[in-house]
DNA sequence: AAAAAAAGAATGAACGTTCATTTTTATATA
DNA sequence: TATATAAAAATGAACGTTCATTCTTTTTTT
């Protein structure tokens, strides 16, 4: 597969597709015939983008997950105190999850089934450093828990994937409250 | 689909082979064929006892589904504190995850996909009211915090899942005293 | 010997991917 | 600037394969 210099937008329209399609029916029921449909173009196209079926999937993954964690730290600062830094960063994700909840339910999606290869998973992971920066200092500074970041993940970041699936799923309305509460309850988990 | 009178065993290794394959490769790489072989069966037989696939799948949720609570109460008693209550429910739910990881990691899937039709997802949540009730008593005790029970089971309950699925992935390996912080961090969460 | 259960082979549809061709874009020449 | 030409991008149709499901026959049970 050559460098493209045009089109970026076929190529964002593939990315785009691919969501859309795999949050509604499913890996297995987003053929590429339709996927190629959702985004106007041939399905030989696909093939001048990536290398095949699975290599779609692999980089909507990464490509999501970047803008992820984009959105997750865009408000964070390394200055601040730990326990300012956690809120923002908490608040920014339960953020994103509502905001882009496509994107969201496509991580969650590639997140708990075989459909992303090792590689990219350990590609996705990557981005969340900061965080495990953050968790560290904070340990130093005796502020949260000297636990493993498996748990401290676990119990204040988590939580909001099941959160956020519930709000599309059911007629349960997240709203400000909810909110303060859900990342209260994340903070008493964590914090010493 | 009639009756039948015989071969419970085969339709059990059909449940069971759906569940490894699916864990394997997702359910877009778990042909009709390779569960039939996986099953010692023919492919023809799977439609003696199922459907189509999309009922094998469904069924197969059910069934797991219904494995997973009543393991989860197996010890639980209604005239317990809520206190203990939780803790016991909570234990044995970690158990199974970590005991029947096979089993869990199917749930996961399921509950993370569109692979699984909404009746059938309707039908499995059906056997957590237990725990719904469990917690209307703790609310009117004043023993737990008066938040939605979507917030009390994504901040005590739904944080198990990550941390089992990181246990098969990665080197983490979890003993007794994670458990106990896990424990700890759960109930701290949703106690008053 | 009749009925139920299971099997393997067969079927059409749908899939991912490739092929042969056309359309669009960029470059060179006058 | 206008035209010719080469390269790049995009296409629709076609390929071989695999899929879920069914059909016909055989085996097992009653």
């Amino acid at each position: 597969m050559a460098k493209l210099q045009k089109s970026i937008d076929k190529r964002n329209a593939l990315i785009k597709a691919t969501i859309e399609l795999v949050n509604n029916d499913g890996f297995h029921a987003a053929p590429m015939s339709k996927i190629a449909k959702t985004a106007n173009v041939s399905p030989a196209t696909i093939y001048l983008y990536f290398d095949n079926k699975q290599d779609l999937v692999n980089k909507t993954y990464i490509e999501v997950k970047a803008v992820y964690t984009k959105y997750a730290f865009e408000t964070y600062d390394k200055n601040m105190s730990v326990e300012k830094g956690f809120e923002l960063i908490w608040k920014r994700i339960a953020d994103f999850k509502i905001k882009e909840s496509d994107n969201a339910m496509f991580l969650a999606q590639c997140d708990n089934t075989p459909m992303i290869d090792e590689p990219s998973r350990k590609e996705g992971i990557k981005h969340l450093q900061s965080l495990l920066d953050l968790w560290e200092r904070g340990k130093k500074e005796q502020i949260i828990k000297p636990i493993s970041d498996y748990l401290l993940y676990a119990y204040s970041i988590n939580p909001l994937s099941f959160l956020m699936m519930v709000q599309n799923r059911d007629a349960f309305q997240l709203n400000d409250t909810h909110i303060q509460e859900a990342y209260q309850a994340a903070w008493d988990s964590i914090k010493l």
